[in-house]
DNA sequence: ACAAAAGTGTTAAACTTACACCCATGC
DNA sequence: GCATGGGTGTAAGTTTAACACTTTTGT
């Protein structure tokens, strides 16, 4: 560095501007079984797409459940902070994480001017501390069930810019026992001039505080694109033994939608190995367990 | 909001912490001619993949090539922050654009603690304001070419913990006339506990300032993975009218490697509506125009 | 005439989709 | 026996990949 740079730096006060707080926002998904009983012995437990909240012990949103997060502190990256939170409420790093989108709306967070930076992740259920279940904490696993409610499309033509609007509403509903927490979210799907954008506007938040539903249903959208597009996250969703009908049940949950059985195996069959392991005691067949085949995964340019 | 929301917000100081300033810096590609003259009559101009670059005129790293960028203003959102850095370097907003990641170890901004979101844009030639070639600013569209130099692959295995490694170097080239700036990138590809995890390290740093040349490797990796998966943005390099040839080779230059002409365009066919126009005098057959079929596009769930 | 680019047709291989069918278990 | 889940085979339809071939122009 030379003389002018080193006196430029000098008088450089960074604290003359005005300067945002970031936080990070984390939406940790798991799946495990559904906290109903089972009935019928035969059955295997119903399998539920989970996300981890926070009760808000302090204001603002106070009493509210919220995405677990935190402030990114000096020092360390927005990624390390997304992990450090990440271990803070579910004592594990080994998770896929990826982040995801910024949201910066002016007023999103009563506080003042703060930034956050949101982040999925994907752990499986067997890794997961009970620390997210205990008390202290009060952190809760949630049920994530998305509907969309309405949707209308219209084309808006001034002077030759040919625009198609399209506006859906999503109803977000998250349960845990009897705590029923939900939001309903508007989504504006705009293309003009060739381009698309997106935009998604809380109308109304039952129990859910900040901007959270909105990240939520964000983050929601982009796991099920993700998992259409290329399936290899689900297994991140999977403890290290697994039956390929609880595969395949991932995939439904995150996906929405059955699939066929003979397809998916024959689809997924190059990413696990067979062990020796089987799962008796059902009532039916046994099921022999699978694990992760890494080479397949690996082999990408 | 109740009583005791408001008084906690009344004694609530944001500036007892430490924060950063957020930057959004932009990678901005178009598609053009290759500057070089064209000796035969019956060649086609030959396109290359441009980004550009600007001439930092006051330090740190002045008179070094780094991403047009800025600061994010209070009551702006990091997107409307792109979006104005956008227009004001080019003169149009009409761009595909996509925040892509966020850049924020310490010590990557001489002046401070500066987090920066990393946003790709795509845009078309024809729409670009003669204001990125002026004098004024020192912005100047530089070709890109990016190769990988070298790559090992390992295996570490302790104690069951299996875990592979991949370390590559990339070679990044930038061309504008006689003006070469470069960087050698290392790439590490993790591959443990089944989770993928990618890391760039700027080995070595022509001509390029900050931690850009990171940034460049980051957003045209994932250009090139979003062409791979999905076509459609390639559309936003092109002008409204546009033959199939060029077409082709927006997507060609993407991704590095030829493409058969008669499978290209039954893949493309439903996405463009033939018009009456022709391109003649080129020495060969003409070609029709085509602009895009907005429906094709618009056609998601 | 001929080089360059524009544009179309044909075929084999690969993959997807749908459905039918059999197997093994616990009560 | 039978409901439930575990697991496989096959055939039709669709998509991809490779290649061969024809057309049209300016010099």
């Amino acid at each position: 560095m030379n003389k002018e740079e080193q006196e430029y730096l000098a008088n450089y006060d960074i604290a003359k501007y005005d300067r945002p707080s970031i936080a990070v926002d984390m939406a940790i998904f798991t799946i495990s079984d559904s906290h109903l009983d089972n009935a019928d012995y035969r059955k295997l437990p119903d399998k539920r797409l989970k996300l981890l909240m926070i009760k808000r012990g302090q204001p603002p949103y106070k009493d509210m459940w919220a995405l677990p997060g935190g402030f990114c502190k000096k020092g360390e990256t927005v990624y390390e902070a997304a992990l450090r939170e990440l271990k803070e409420e579910t004592a594990t790093d080994k998770a896929y994480l990826e982040m995801c989108n910024v949201f910066s709306e002016s007023g999103r967070d009563p506080r003042g001017w703060i930034i956050s930076q949101a982040f999925m992740a994907l752990i499986n259920s067997k890794t997961v501390n009970v620390k997210a279940g205990g008390d202290a904490w009060e952190a809760r696993w949630f049920d994530v069930e998305l509907k969309r409610i309405s949707k209308e499309q219209y084309v808006i033509d001034q002077s030759g810019n040919n625009t198609i609007e399209s506006d859906s509403v999503f109803e977000l509903k998250m349960y845990h026992n009897d705590i029923i927490i939900g939001a309903k979210i508007k989504e504006k799907r705009l293309y003009r001039d060739y381009h698309e954008s997106v935009e998604y506007d809380v109308v109304e938040s039952d129990g859910i505080g900040f901007d959270h539903g909105k990240i939520i249903i964000y983050i929601l959208n982009k796991l099920r694109n993700k998992v259409e597009t290329d399936g290899k996250i689900v297994f991140d969703l999977m403890p290290e033994y697994f039956t390929l009908t609880d595969l395949q049940k991932a995939f439904e949950i995150i996906l929405d939608r059955k699939l066929l059985t003979a397809n998916f195996r024959r689809k997924i069959s190059e990413y696990v190995t067979e062990t020796d392991r089987i799962i008796t005691g059902g009532g039916h067949r046994p099921a022999k367990m699978f694990i992760r085949n890494i080479d397949a995964f690996y082999k990408n340019d």
